[in-house]
DNA sequence: ATCGCCTATCGTAGATGAACGATGAAAGGA
DNA sequence: TCCTTTCATCGTTCATCTACGATAGGCGAT
């Protein structure tokens, strides 16, 4: 997405308009969270469980503590999960409005 | 994905059923196809038009003919879109039934 | 047959992702 | 206070994505 030169080119017989769709780029940050197979399932986990606590995940995925760490990371910046300290453990759980933020964008395709 | 040990243990009080997920995988396929504002921009130009030449495609998107190339090609990988050869061009077409599986993938989350 | 257009592929460079082990920080218990 | 547990972050390695220009191949027209 380097290039932003000013083409002044149609596409059929619309204008072009097909520049900087901001939807698009929220679809693809949403879809892009949810894109890895260990994501799929932490979300899944999560939707089941209405809450889950971080060693409990690392213990369902094959996979390092690190590792799963940075897929939670992931998909809290995109806002499909929360998680708040609970002492000296972090309780993840879904964040249903931006779950079904990225339903209604995908719905409406 | 590569360390596939055998762990015995427990999430919570399910078994562990979380290891290889067939449909994590397609859904993180089919959810990454899509993960990329300018294939986003792609499948949305073709839904909304039934069918495209690739050079239209080009000129709707500020990037070079071979990456636009390649964003096609991922999309016909994942089966969401299909390009037929019409004389010296290509003509795409959304594939309806990988994107309505799409679609209820992630509705059924 | 050759030329020009359209598209796919190759080759490359830089950025980012995915995975790991090791380390660090915070909280609670001994 | 010190230790343990829990989780996040750092640093590294390897692979993949993304973007481009250049090139190759197919097809229609001249």
């Amino acid at each position: 997405m380097a290039k932003q030169l000013a083409k002044t080119k149609r596409c059929d017989s619309a204008p072009v308009k097909l520049k900087a769709d901001p939807t698009a780029d929220e679809f693809a940050k949403l879809t892009w969270a949810i894109a890895h197979p260990a994501r799929v399932q932490i979300v899944r986990l999560l939707i089941g469980r209405e809450a889950c606590v971080c060693g409990e995940i690392v213990d369902c995925l094959p996979l390092a503590q690190s590792t799963v760490s940075q897929h939670l990371k992931i998909l809290k910046e995109s806002g499909l999960i929360q998680g708040e300290v609970d002492g000296p453990k972090v309780c993840y759980c879904i964040n249903h409005d931006q779950l079904k933020r990225l339903k209604t964008l995908v719905a409406d395709l």
